[in-house]
DNA sequence: AATAAGAATGATAACGATTCGCAAAGATAG
DNA sequence: CTATCTTTGCGAATCGTTATCATTCTTATT
């Protein structure tokens, strides 16, 4: 609890930090997100933020993930199939492996890939400004 | 002229082979995409294969573009912005360094990344299915 | 060539995800 | 408390794509 409490006051706090008023529909957006272990899309979210708080639309939903993706709070995602997933900004940078068959959402992280993604751009004389790796995947049997 | 010439008839085959019928539209759509060095969208494929036979419908390209993705003869691209683009399934597996300032698409292939990506899935019990790497760069100065 | 049977077509409506426009309500500084 | 200016909810609009459907075309068979 301490830590999603941290979270969303970390979260309140870049908003306020870039002049961003802090209303009622977003703490509770907030709360949600800073809940969240998975990586749920815009509807989920405000059905998981009106169960909270019951005046918030999905079109603030959409607006408010918008602002927080800007100051960097979270993380938009558009893996395949579907519409965006969001997740808070936490810890260190990682990539994906979705499992075809459950839909779930795995985070790993490998320092070899990431160099070589920069050795590759810099060979072609480019410079990576980010990327996105997704591993579709199916338990091995 | 006689590479385009043997994509196209690499394609017709394939669609012969499935049972699909070749008609005019899909004539047209077929040379535009074996011409293409780019990674066109429908919309712009659309207005290539126009140019050539005038009767090809946007409707018609999306549905030829998805028998054509089945066959696995054009691989579906679902870059960042906008809708997404295809390529003719040429020579070898490859991914794509993007050109965040021009829009320019670079192939590059590493198999050194894709042991690697095996290598990770395989440590947490899955298989690789398919991957998405996508390498958004600026040129360097 | 003529034909029959089924697939493919163009036009347009429908779709899902997301954004926009606007009048009304709310947050914040002073 | 109040003025200011942001944010809100609602619904319409947008974008890329797919579905519907009556008509036309491709193709296998004569």
């Amino acid at each position: 609890m301490s830590n999603e409490n941290d979270m969303t006051e970390k979260m309140t706090a870049a908003l306020r930090k870039a002049g961003i008023r802090v209303t009622r529909q977003r703490i509770a957006l907030l709360g949600v997100l800073a809940d969240a272990t998975d990586h749920p899309d815009a509807v989920e979210l405000h059905g998981r933020a009106k169960a909270v708080e019951p005046s918030v639309s999905l079109a603030t939903v959409y607006r408010t993930l918008s602002v927080l993706e800007e100051q960097g709070v979270v993380h938009r995602h558009a893996f395949e199939g579907g519409g965006a997933r969001f997740e808070t900004t936490h810890e260190e940078h990682h990539d994906h492996i979705l499992d075809v068959d459950t839909g779930e959402v795995i985070e790993f992280q490998s320092d070899k890939i990431e160099q070589l993604q920069d050795a590759i751009a810099q060979e072609l004389g480019y410079e990576v400004v980010h990327h996105r790796l997704e591993l579709y995947c199916r338990k091995k049997t």
